[in-house]
DNA sequence: ACCGATTATGACATCGGTGTCATGACATCG
DNA sequence: CGATGTCATGACACCGATGTCATAATCGGT
């Protein structure tokens, strides 16, 4: 591979008047120019980004930090999100700064991220972005040195500068819209009370509640998903929730999920019931999988989680302090996503449940 | 960020016997050891990787090209298979080797490459590697220097060293197995003509007949699928093929399609004909894409397309190149992949169709 | 015609490692 | 005991860019 000065020495200019060509720091004669310009091209040099960045200390690396690659094709065979979205929206943004993206997968195993960011660090990335696969907390080894740290999808108790999504507003948007459609009985079946969404979207769903002046009643909302790999638990607890929030005084007409996946089951669940949708039941999921939410029949209502939008604003923060040197935000930035309305929930007011539900029978 | 002469003035040692310490390439003194040791925990040193390129003239890096990261979730989302796989091949076998992987992402846009192989040159990777997402042929511009290319998926001109799946023994051991089940009148409903895979899956479906010494049906064999992305015309086309080849004098008793996809249709089409799956008609797929074998009822039997396998094998080619400088292999590597025997092919001899097929007309 | 300003270019040191060669302290062997 | 070899270490140059400073050429203004 042919150097800097190589070029100079065909162009039988210094190796410096290159440098200028090259960088443009600084007048190049008009025909120095074309001489350097055709050396290059007859060479076909290339500048060497380690020399650039062993002179200039910036080596125009950020590194990235997920499990994604690994995991999403499994994840998403299991009807999972697919959080690469967030490293789409993160490649996107990348593209036209300039900076090159080291990508490393954990395969899910978190102990191999030190030496992860080992690697990173002896290439001097400016910066490294960490990719979390669903709203949580984290613990990072420290980062030495001046090297910036971004997370996405979760957050830590450094405070380090985190893109979450907003789960409260996403929550409270579409509960709006159910009590703006006429609905006031609305069942919430939550994810599990370990996962950070779920206080959150509970909190956005009680706020919207409380706007419309509809009291909050707690034999509504319960928790009935398990993050654990047991289908079957999983199912049973469904089933049971759902048993028992359509069986309360004063039914709910509408039922929201704490994802897609679960009011994927609970189409089955409801409709061994006998219950139609959504003229008995209205029901809304969330994330806004699309493989699920436009496959069913009905088409799920749901909340976007906008991840590949999240990739991009971490990604515009990590540029913005590595370039700018500008300061971390103290709060999370939060990303909203709408909610999207689909055939699940009657646009207008709903009908009451009628029948007489079945008690405490597992469906098939 | 301390360098390796802040470790060696603080060890008081010189920066050479800091460096045979890292590397360990000549003897270093029990009691040195120890002090540079220590000196570089309490700096919390970490070796610069650019200037160790710049001297040794070898990056440790290694470029990939795919179009994966961004198109696996939208292809998934439509049934196509996840060459993401390739990719997390590739990142297992090169994890333990030392290698670090810049991934660059095409986003489809083929005319980006040129682009992104310049920044791998600029960085100095020691190889490529380029993952097409089905097997095909592709032409990418030169690469200077001695940087040592590997296709995954595809193939080139140059003879490049290449990874590809091994569609003819895939689709010979599928037809050897339908024969061994008592199928002699087996379709072949294949992807389109233009498809590199087609030809080399019906010399496979040929050598299988051949070795069974049954003689070859050209009324079988026909092309049901567009690569276009126009759905109707797709559906249409795969309709008429169908209808063609069940409306023969001696209809066959098992269905081979193009790909998963297909055989998804397939099913839908058949039963609209009044079919039972496998006692009426078998049918089997490729690619083995478990999002549609193992979901549908009954789980199809398809070929396994090897795509993790790929990846390892294509990284392993490169490290082996790039390492030991062993020379590129003549042929392509081909991966081969099973068939996977599900309940969609009928364990016994195949019942023939006794009811009249309806005709032209197309499926709701 | 002279001067300061601007333009165009080059010499040289430097970034942080490592290859090469040299050197001093011991151990081994005939 | 002296010759030879091994071990442990250091001095120094070099990889390929670029920042700093110096210098030569050109130009406009008076």
């Amino acid at each position: 591979m042919s150097t800097i000065y190589d070029v100079a020495k065909r162009a039988g200019v210094s190796p410096k008047t290159v440098s200028r060509f090259l960088n443009g720091d600084a007048p190049v004669g008009r025909s120095t120019r074309d001489k350097v310009e055709r050396a290059i091209a007859e060479l076909g040099y290339v500048p060497s980004s380690a020399a650039r960045t062993m002179r200039s200390n910036r080596s125009g690396l950020v590194g990235l930090i997920t499990g994604a690659i690994t995991l999403t094709p499994r994840r998403m065979a299991l009807g999972g999100l697919p959080d690469i979205e967030i490293v789409q929206g993160i490649l996107r943004e990348l593209e036209e700064s300039g900076l090159t993206l080291l990508i490393s997968d954990t395969g899910g195993k978190s102990e191999r991220i030190p030496n992860l960011i080992r690697t990173f660090q002896e290439h001097r990335v400016e910066g490294i972005i960490f990719v979390a696969d669903h709203h949580m907390k984290v613990t990072l080894p420290g980062i030495a040195g001046d090297t910036k740290l971004v997370l996405a999808n979760c957050f830590d108790d450094a405070g380090s500068p985190a893109v979450l999504p907003n789960d409260r507003s996403g929550q409270k948007a579409l509960t709006e819209g159910l009590i703006a459609r006429g609905h006031r009985r609305i069942a919430y079946l939550t994810l599990g009370p370990e996962m950070k969404a779920t206080r959150l979207r509970v909190a956005g769903y009680r706020d919207a509640l409380a706007i419309a002046g509809i009291p909050f009643d707690p034999a509504l909302v319960t928790a009935a998903n398990l993050s654990a790999d047991d289908h079957l638990a999983e199912e049973q607890l469904l089933w049971d929730a759902l048993d028992r929030v359509l069986t309360i005084e004063d039914p709910p007409t509408v039922l929201c999920l704490g994802n897609d996946r679960m009011a994927l089951r609970a189409y089955g669940m409801l409709r061994s019931r006998g219950l139609t949708l959504p003229d008995d039941i209205s029901v809304a999921g969330y994330d806004d999988h699309t493989l699920i939410t436009e496959t069913l029949y009905p088409q799920l209502t749901t909340v976007k989680l906008p991840y590949a939008a999240m990739g991009v604003r971490a990604a515009r923060l990590l540029t913005s302090m590595v370039r700018d040197g500008s300061a971390a935000p103290e709060a999370p930035v939060l990303v909203g996503g709408p909610a999207v309305w689909r055939d699940s929930v009657r646009p207008g007011p709903a009908n009451r449940i009628t029948e007489l539900p079945m008690r405490g029978r597992n469906p098939a």
